[in-house]
RNA sequence: GUGACCGUAGCUCAGGCGGUUAGAGCGCCAGGUUGUGGCCCUGGAGGUCGGGGGUUCAAGUCCCCUCGGUCACCCCA
């Protein structure tokens, strides 16, 4: 209780050093150097949009009926224009493609995005209200090919990070004219059961039924055995489609399963449709989701409508997944040199001394307390020092200073005007081996 | 938004049916003789017991409210 202030509902500080990985910076900008590696392997550009958005920017995206538009933003109004904490980054980039014009660049967009995004539901594991997503959209293509990189570069992020256990599911949702036909259909199947649906689903049936489809509801579940299929109603175009996509799947060697029930909770998606999955990390258990939307750029206002597809993921899931595999991330990182120094004079030239250091290329700590010897020597320790350079009333007659290995205990003499250079050089053979 | 469980030092936790100055381990700080870390020993600092109200002679311990955490529903990343 030593602030007033603490972190609101559903967010969380990320500290040095913190013992849990996903609250500490180091693990995280390890993480999210994996995550760019593999991204820009796979050719794919970084983007960053602002946070802020418009509201209508998302509503119109995403789609009105959707749990996020219609309870889980947070949105505020300033003056006449009324704006969005982001809920996700696909409408943005969309966004941002068609402001810039970037389908007047050669080939098609290959962009990629890490950033915190808000959504205002009650926390739990695997799910907070600032949570941080990454993913990638190609923009400006027509091909399977396109859906089939985009699996393949999320698979990719996964497998190099060293996360196991994880289920890959697809699905086809047809196009803008066979997806429509389904809906209907299912409605009418499920209407005559009204009466036995969950409050939820009832809300739905009338708005939203595909969403139905992939209800936890056990009586519900049986029911959906009966109804519609949704493959039997997809288009010929759209069929052909997910079967190349499949075969590109296939040809990189990646494992998945079919699942007719999957559907996806923003309304924007055509065609193809899938999520990541991990069974061991609790409820919240979807790593990813993507899929195709080549309505999603007309629904912002785009004249001209662009094929895309892309993939999002969430960081802090990915954090739990590495967890259930083991993968042991980095912590506190150690200093190559501590810098000890009594007395006043001593002190003079040891400031001077960690600015060269540094300089050099050398990452360099010291105290300026006025801590005892031994104090700073547990200081140096406790830094995990590779070095400590010692700076006394006699380095300061004799012009020596001394130089100590902590690892081994071993202690020289050298010049003051040497050390820099022979810690360089010292650097430069532990970083050989 | 709904429900359940939880909330004591920086961290992990003890604190039988309410009763003297609230404890431990780790961590932190400082000593263990003259200028040296990690091990060990000694000492010290640090808590309005999440916050507010109530019951009581007396509450960390009981009741209510509130804030927060956790997990699940829901939803999705």
């Amino acid at each position: 209780m030593a602030s007033t202030f603490k972190t609101i509902e559903g967010t969380f500080d990320v500290l040095p050093g913190a013992a849990v990985a996903v609250h500490r910076v180091e693990a995280w900008q390890e993480v999210e150097r994996g995550i760019r590696a593999v991204m820009h392997r796979f050719a794919f550009e970084e983007i960053r949009t602002p946070i802020l958005e418009p509201t209508a920017l998302i509503a119109r995206g995403i789609g009105q009926l959707t749990d996020i538009v219609s309870k889980e933003m947070f949105s505020f109004e300033r003056g006449r224009t009324s704006y969005v904490l982001r809920p996700e980054m696909t409408a943005p980039v969309v966004r941002a493609y068609l402001q810039h014009h970037l389908s007047q660049r050669p080939g098609a967009a290959r962009l990629c995005y890490l950033g915190p995004c808000f959504r205002a539901e009650r926390p739990q594991r695997g799910r907070y209200r600032q949570f941080h997503q990454f993913g990638a959209e190609i923009l400006g293509v027509t091909d399977s090919r396109a859906d089939a990189e985009i699996i393949l570069v999320m698979m990719a992020i996964y497998e190099e990070l060293g996360v196991t256990g994880t289920d890959l599911r697809i699905n086809t949702l047809g196009d803008e004219h066979s997806r429509p036909r389904y809906r209907q259909a299912l409605q009418a199947y499920l209407e005559q059961f009204k009466g036995d649906l969950s409050p939820i689903s009832q809300e739905r049936l009338a708005r939203n039924p595909l969403r139905i489809l992939d209800t936890k509801v056990a009586n519900e579940r049986e029911l959906l055995q009966g109804a519609p299929k949704l493959p039997d109603y997809v288009d010929k175009h759209s069929r052909a489609h997910y079967e190349a996509l499949k075969g590109w799947l296939d040809d990189a060697n990646v494992r998945y399963t079919e699942d007719p029930f999957l559907v996806r909770g923003l309304d924007y998606y055509t065609r193809t449709a899938f999520e990541l999955e991990h069974a061991k990390i609790g409820a919240q258990s979807a790593l990813a989701g993507g899929g195709r939307y080549d309505l999603l750029a007309s629904a912002i206002g785009s004249r001209h409508p662009v094929p895309a597809v892309g993939f999002a993921a969430g960081l802090e899931r990915l954090f739990l997944a590495l967890d259930a595999a083991g993968v042991t991330l980095p912590g506190r990182q150690p200093v190559d040199v501590w810098v000890v120094a009594m007395g006043p004079d001593a002190e003079r030239q040891a400031f001077s001394l960690v600015q060269a250091c540094r300089r050099a290329g050398l990452r360099t700590g010291s105290d300026w307390s006025g801590r005892s010897l031994k104090a700073q020597m547990r200081l140096a320790n406790r830094a995990a020092a590779s070095y400590v350079v010692i700076l006394g009333e006699r380095e300061l007659s004799s012009g020596q200073v001394q130089i100590r290995q902590m690892r081994t205990g071993m202690q020289t003499a050298a010049p003051m005007n040497t050390i820099v250079t022979y810690l360089q050089s010292q650097q430069n053979a532990s970083a050989i081996t």
